[in-house]
DNA sequence: GATGAAAGTTTCGTCCT
DNA sequence: AGGACGAAACTTTCATC
């Protein structure tokens, strides 16, 4: 039997007051859900143990940071062999450009997020990249204007 | 003449803690990055009222929260009137599911991340972007294995 | 930018309902 | 499982060097 954290609303509720800000205390949670801290205490650090809340971070302005450029990168593997497979995701985890990255469906075997400060910063992760014998094949598409960014996981029956 | 906000060593020390734990109090910070409390406290504050910071966030575990399925969708639109980009944009501001949406280089002009539970939960979602006029395609590629998620922005010369 | 002290919060253990 | 109380620890803010 697989161990269920079972989320009850109140956990949601919890989860949605972090949401909106991320350096709540226990006590201001605690009123956003009308609870009294000490049980507000205990579900936050349940939810926290049970890795629903796997850590906090800050959302920071990309372009003040120095990282004005956000590429989407489809990469194809020349094969699917384990050797292949861990080495690139061994590769992908060692590069800090990278800051998300999944197996998805499709043509392409891995959907990457990179961050550079500019096109050449970008050329240098590129080649990178290619040097790597396993990867087939890439294929770059430059964010250039986000809509939307970082908005919050929707909790309830949202769509 | 535009404002720059100048990120300094000191202030990119500070953003690299927090990164590493987004609820790190003042004088934790200031330990880390080997300042007293006082001028790390104004210079947090500057970071937060210049926008460098714009938040703080909570990492959530999406199976754990019933958001079992991620997908990346690629849109093209009819046209580029005005009046097809501002209503399409809008429209992506008020779906939850859509989580981070670009406008991107290559054949798409959106590349949107849209979370759900699962299939028939997508099913509804890709329905509700299908009825938008404005919308001629969308490609859906779905996220199978997380390799590396909301790994931390590069502060340095990292790449 | 550093230091030190005071005031205000937060957290957490404990007990009770 | 939620609520209340109290003590200890911590944080922030301020004035001063």
């Amino acid at each position: 039997m697989v161990k269920v954290p079972s989320i009850d609303s109140t956990d949601r509720k919890i989860l949605g007051a972090l949401q909106r800000d991320g350096r709540l205390s226990n006590a201001d949670i605690a009123e956003a859900v009308a609870l009294s801290p000490s049980p507000c205490l205990r579900r936050l650090r349940r939810l926290e143990a049970e890795g629903v809340i796997r850590g906090y971070r800050p959302q920071l302005d990309r372009c003040a940071i120095g990282l004005g450029m956000t590429v989407f990168v489809q990469v194809k593997l020349q094969d699917h062999s384990a050797r292949s497979v861990d080495g690139f995701e061994q590769a992908l985890l060692q590069m800090p450009a990278v800051i998300n990255a999944s197996t998805v469906s499709g043509s392409a075997d891995y959907l990457l997020e990179v961050v550079v400060a500019d096109l050449a910063d970008y050329d240098d992760w590129v080649r990178g990249m290619q040097a790597l014998a396993m990867v087939r094949e890439i294929e770059s598409n430059f964010a250039l204007r986000a809509v939307k960014t970082g908005a919050p996981l929707p909790l309830a029956g949202e769509r």
